[in-house]
DNA sequence: CTAATGACGTAGA
DNA sequence: ATCTACGCCATTA
């Protein structure tokens, strides 16, 4: 129990193809500027859950890497390649186009 | 109860 | 563009 299953809810929400930022995740979470928490609970989801965590990233369109996670971040990459997201050269991912559009925010979208 | 932790975000230089 | 520092607070031991 806790704050957490909020933050899989909204995840689990992710479509396939699209990317959410810890921030816009938080967000939608109803936690605004808890990104630390929303990484934290992807961390205890870990993979074996049902819950797509390669589809959430950071602000800066990169997959955080840490040494705990014994390089499930190329794990992750290799994820979002599957779901035919395109990486850049640098590593990165476009959010303007990956970017999910949470529906919440559709309304508040221009 | 206290202490430590943590896949981030933003601001300033 | 890169780097540093601080804040955010639920979860766990």
């Amino acid at each position: 129990m806790a704050a957490y299953e909020t933050i899989y809810a909204i995840v689990r929400q992710i479509p396939v193809g699209k990317v959410a930022t810890y921030g816009q995740v938080a967000d939608l979470a109803h936690m605004p500027g808890r990104a630390r928490l929303v990484g934290y609970a992807l961390f205890r989801v870990a993979p074996n859950s049902d819950i797509p965590w390669h589809r959430v990233i950071n602000a800066k369109g990169e997959i955080s890497e840490s040494p705990e996670r014994y390089g499930s971040d190329y794990l992750q990459r290799s994820l979002l390649e599957a779901e035919g997201i395109q990486f850049t050269p640098h590593g990165k991912i476009s959010l303007q186009d990956y970017r999910w559009i949470g529906q919440a925010l559709l309304s508040q979208k221009t």
